[in-house]
DNA sequence: CGCTTAATCTCGACT
DNA sequence: AGTCGAGGTTAAGCG
């Protein structure tokens, strides 16, 4: 519910309120100056400098710098963050650990412009609508906004290599095997929808080319030139689907104002 | 350089300081109680509950729950951020909005229980070692690693659908692609691979299956057997290419202690 | 700008 | 625990 702040603590103060802090479940931030050391995945040093420090109850460690969105370097959730002081140094140092993978990131504190313990209370979760579950929905409730006489036989089919979103038929009665992204289709989007076309299509084995057992459609709102050619390159289809609009969309339409 | 702390602060002196520092090219955190929408890729709602808020001078706006890595609500930076105070509700609203894509994220500050202006000085680059960029680096100093008598042809090589990482020739003069990884392979470097494969044979040569004109390599440090058998079944080739050994690495190796 | 790809991607879902 | 795929992915590198 409130904060404690304390100003240009000592090394000591820091190592204490740190570990009781995170231990009680409070989130603690810090203004220091830093060094860092990352070791795991890869491996990296971060030279002194300003940085915002975050560590979370739950194991989550952030150093962040002046600008961007990412964390030039972290630890995510599940592991754990101790706080000691060095011993030769007399300085904080902020490790935070995991396994699977094995890594560790260290924070040699130089100077700690200030701490604060934030003890939150938060229980509300984030809401959103736009997914592309949603935009499956919409699909399996207007297939013929694909195509004319499209028929959805199974959402989510499990193949040996994967799942594809839509498993249809044509009018024809063509297998369909559709792949659906919410936003601009790209490379991988293709190479997805070619893996599936290519099992279903080593089902039937006909490879003679003239004719094909199973049609492939990317469906998104857009895509570029280059994954338009693979698409007609490799005999697959790519159709256009433009923002598609959800019965929430438009309840809430007439509320939407972008100021 | 240094902080200043503003402890409980009224919805003006929030705008005022938040506006002054971003301005100034200073870091803001604030612990607050609030709601927050967001609108633009996709659209969302988080109800009122205790974060912790990130504003830097570069646009980025960060909201933190007290789990997680990752913001539930964010903007990357590039934006604009504004801090005002609401005309009905007396509360602060702070606002990130940018363009390209065009999207906002308005977060209504019930309580602020405490604002931290800190003027960061950070000129500090994080180095890294261990990307796929030294694997690359590794593989054209030793590509007989992969295999005797391979020789590398071109690097990053530019197609049609894509840039292939190594186009090399084995010791017969076959042309071959090899893709790097430097993580355990998925399904989707296998798709790339193919995909680069697909293209050089020419997608209609030889179906056979007895003879291939362009072979294809994956390379990294392991893969799932689902991977391994999707290789074999599109005829390429899966190489275990275990932890190589950087001479950074080898330098420090007596350095290195985990502990 | 747009396109392509790596990333200590993170995260959730499912086997 | 491992694998797979989405993501408001972000960010870098190149044309």
């Amino acid at each position: 519910m409130g904060t404690e702040r304390y100003a240009s603590p000592d090394a000591e103060t820091v190592a204490a309120v740190v570990g009781e802090a995170l231990h009680a479940g409070a989130i603690i931030t810090a203004e220091v100056r830093c060094e860092v050391e990352y070791d795991g995945r890869t491996s990296g040093y971060l030279g002194p400098g300003d940085r915002l420090l975050v560590a979370k109850p739950d194991g989550t460690v952030l150093v962040h710098k002046p600008t961007n969105h990412k964390p030039v370097n972290w630890m995510p959730s599940g592991g754990t963050v101790t706080a000691t002081v060095g011993e030769t140094s007399g300085e904080p140092v902020i490790v935070g650990r995991r396994t699977n993978p094995r890594e560790r990131v260290e924070i040699r504190v130089h100077e700690t412009y200030g701490l604060t313990r934030f003890d939150a209370d938060d229980t509300a979760e984030y809401e959103e609508s736009g997914t592309e579950a949603e935009m499956h929905d919409y699909i399996e409730a207007n297939p013929e906004e694909l195509e004319d006489d499209l028929r959805i036989v199974e959402h989510e089919r499990e193949t040996k290599y994967g799942y594809v979103d839509f498993y249809a038929a044509d009018a024809e009665g063509t297998p369909v095997v559709v792949e659906v992204k919410r936003v601009q289709a790209t490379l991988t989007h293709f190479d997805q929808l070619k893996r599936y076309v290519d099992l279903f299509a080593g089902d039937d084995g006909d490879v003679d080319g003239t004719e094909h057992s199973v049609r492939g459609l990317l469906v998104a709102p857009s895509a570029s030139e280059r994954v338009q050619r693979a698409c007609r390159d490799a005999g697959l289809e790519f159709v256009a689907l433009p923002d598609f609009e959800t019965e929430a969309d438009a309840a809430n339409a007439s509320l939407a104002d972008f100021s």
